[in-house]
DNA sequence: AAATAGTTAATGGTCAGACCATCAGCAAAT
DNA sequence: ATTTGCTGATGGTCTGACCATTAACTATTT
């Protein structure tokens, strides 16, 4: 009925919004990660029964698994049969969810390599400042089982990581830690696909003790910036020795 | 028929080992994620339809779905209603990640902050070493936005963002880029959740142009010490000026 | 009384079939 | 050339059924 013969659609631009189209099982995982996050659902709590989750989120069993099944492939449900679904308890869904991240962006070793060194010399820092007295016996304890374990290189090895991993906890910054330990374990896990030999055991291990009791007798000075320093000289000259054995780009 | 009379179970430690028991849609996300990781699909890619896939993997639309869904959700595939599956074209699976994980795990604010004084202080470092030409007019764009909204207090800190992003983008290390990104985004949404005002906007918004001008110079003399003590002062100066607007605990 | 074996019910895991809403592509009508 | 309407393909959802495993209970044996 209005006046003008070739009108084309009227825009109403301002007046509607894309509509919010929100699948079901979507919204379950929104529902359950709020509460988790809320805290209303604490870790090692169990779920209600499937059948009943149904009726009390309304929905089919299906959308409900689809929902529950995608918060257990990300580590925070763990349904077991039987018994039911319950909260994970090991409060580590950064972890969980850097592995994810890590595993499908194809990141370069560089930048992974670099990523560490980063985090290590930075959470050293901290740690020197920061470290309890138990801290320092645990990383001694470590760099103890380093020695004892000259000749198992796997052994040694274990213990190395053990001494990193150590120092990130001494700086009580969770987020920190877990950045740290993820790049670590993502890392390790890409050396070993491309490295065969255990490598040179005997001269590096010993630079490596050196090394790793410079950084020791820095924290316990509480030395942030000798800390620092040595913990990158440290990453640097056993990147080195990596970058040789698989053969820089 | 054996001779002791009051046997227990046999102890058969090294015998026989826990078995694997694979649910099958696990078994398809991880086959999924492996094809995306070794790139044989390939970000935009369609999938077959989920009958055509039940058939294929040999298994129900039920476990098919869950697998399908769970990747969607973490934002890997995008199903289209009418259309098909397609694998994300955004590769930001490592933002997506940190995202869930900064989402259920309470950090605090405090070791965000830290972790974002880190990141900031080390790209700062890193840009100012590898910055393009093009990176740097970006950046120095980015700051003339600033100037330009000393008056718009939502513009100028859209403005600020940009900043810090683009020397973050400047160190060419998608992960740290990707590190910093979700934690300022974290941090930022966190803030706003817990403030009112648009705070004093005036006189804090010169001393930060004048901080950020610091900055930019210091990268433009590829003077990466300078580059990295400038970003920490005005990180913490900025930071301070939060914690008395928040109340700090 | 204690240990063992068998039974049962609850629960997550899987499957099959059906229906719906939406979208792309095409043909007919204007 | 544009619009309209149809149709098939596809993801989203629901229902009901069956299976495998687990825990709790019961009966049996020692």
């Amino acid at each position: 009925m209005p006046p003008s013969p070739k009108k084309t659609a009227v825009e109403v631009s301002e007046s509607m919004r894309t509509v919010h189209r929100t699948s079901v099982s979507d919204d379950i995982v929104a529902q359950l990660t709020d509460l988790i996050a809320r805290n209303v659902l604490k870790p090692g709590d169990r779920l209600p029964p499937e059948r009943e989750l149904c009726k009390q989120f309304g929905v089919g069993r299906s959308s409900l698994r689809e929902a529950l099944r995608s918060l257990s492939v990300m580590g925070i449900l763990d349904g077991r049969v039987g018994e039911g679904t319950f909260v994970c308890d090991n409060c580590q869904y950064l972890e969980r969810a850097l592995q994810w991240g890590f595993r499908l962006d194809g990141k370069k070793l560089q930048d992974l390599s670099e990523t560490r060194l980063m985090l290590e010399s930075q959470n050293v820092f901290l740690a020197a400042e920061r470290a309890t007295e138990t801290d320092l016996e645990a990383i001694a304890e470590a760099l103890g089982g380093m020695e004892g374990a000259l000749q198992d290189w796997e052994r040694f090895l274990e213990n190395d990581l053990r001494f990193h991993l150590l120092i990130a906890k001494a700086t009580h910054n969770s987020i920190l830690y877990s950045l740290l330990e993820t790049t670590r374990n993502h890392l390790q896990e890409w050396i070993k696909g491309s490295l065969s030999e255990p490598s040179l055991a005997g001269p590096r291990a010993e630079l490596s003790l050196r090394e790793h009791h410079k950084i020791l007798a820095a924290l316990r000075q509480r030395d942030t910036e000798g800390a620092r320093l040595a913990m990158a000289a440290h990453i640097r000259s056993s990147g080195e020795d990596l970058q040789i054995q698989v053969g820089a780009d």
